[in-house]
DNA sequence: CTAATAACCTACTAATTCAGTCGGGTAAAT
DNA sequence: ATTTACCCGACTGAATTAGTAGGTTATTAG
């Protein structure tokens, strides 16, 4: 099992499409802007996202990224598995060939495990995240975070051009 | 969350050792040649483990680590616990500072997650583990496995010495 | 007593992964 | 035409993993 800041990554972008898919394509700045992740590095994970088909790509000025489909039927599991290779909590993918070619001792309490936490990933739709209060909370501050630093580097911009 | 070899290694270590308990203290190399994991690896870990008081260690010919207390009251979570430094799937390790400062998007969410995993884990015993039917299995091949090399060893032993 | 055993300890290393940077593309809208 | 923003590949520092190497200390069997 690999979960790791890629993976959290991964969710909180995808969150945070989700959140703001009304207003059309959101840009990955924006994203980098709210959730403080380097644009290259998203580049790169919505790469993966694209390929497995979670979101769908605009081109162009007002362009960015759009669900693929419904929030409530994007799970986390599927966005953790497109970035990662696996969910998977064996040293062997489950392929029983753990110590040298035979099962190892503690392989089934590792699939036993996977199981567990893919499960309960599964269960977990975009749209159940949403609307979570505590994802909500958050969704606010950054809002009026970013629209602050955004007039902040607006007037930094100004300043710039008459000083 | 961090589950690789190592967590693995040591589940296994301990519960090779579980296994093994009634014929006195179990060296490291007979873990070492039974799981097929590295002496010097298996030192570095046995390290943690005994500092984290699961097991205790008698020195000298005839020695070996024992559990500190009964299969029944030793966990998984534990075990993973003292060689990785947590099992914790936030990347905050719960401080909510996952943003410069603030609470990212998906906190709640790994909290959540982390609690599940280590629900899971602290739920089962070496105990447990010692009594499904797959580990006994395993366990019994390794047994026999391993007399079978250590006489085969023994045998290139005295044939380097007779020849 | 001494030789063997096995825990204990420190330092080093190759390989991998993570998280991120950099530089240059290409497609589309204004 | 220019800007926007996706697209792509190569590269990098830092961290971690899994393991090596080489020694020291405690204990016991002979």
């Amino acid at each position: 099992m690999r979960l790791t800041t890629k993976g959290r990554y991964a969710v909180t972008a995808m969150l945070d499409l989700a959140l703001h898919t009304d207003s059309g394509p959101v840009s990955l700045s924006d994203i980098s802007n709210r959730q403080g992740i380097s644009l290259s590095y998203l580049e790169q994970l919505f790469a993966k996202l694209r390929k497995q088909s979670l979101v769908v790509s605009v081109r162009g000025p007002g362009g960015g990224y759009r669900l693929s489909r419904d929030r409530s039927d994007i799970f986390v599991a599927q966005i953790v598995d497109a970035v990662n290779e696996s969910v998977d909590a064996t040293g062997c993918k489950g392929r029983s060939d753990c110590q040298g070619g035979n099962t190892c001792l503690t392989h089934h309490l590792w699939c036993d495990l996977s199981d567990q936490i893919h499960d309960f990933l599964s269960e977990i739709s975009l749209e159940k995240l949403v609307k979570r209060q505590d994802v909500r909370q958050v969704a606010d501050r950054q809002d009026k975070d970013s629209k602050v630093s955004a007039s902040a580097s607006q007037e930094k911009i100004s300043a710039a051009l008459i000083g």
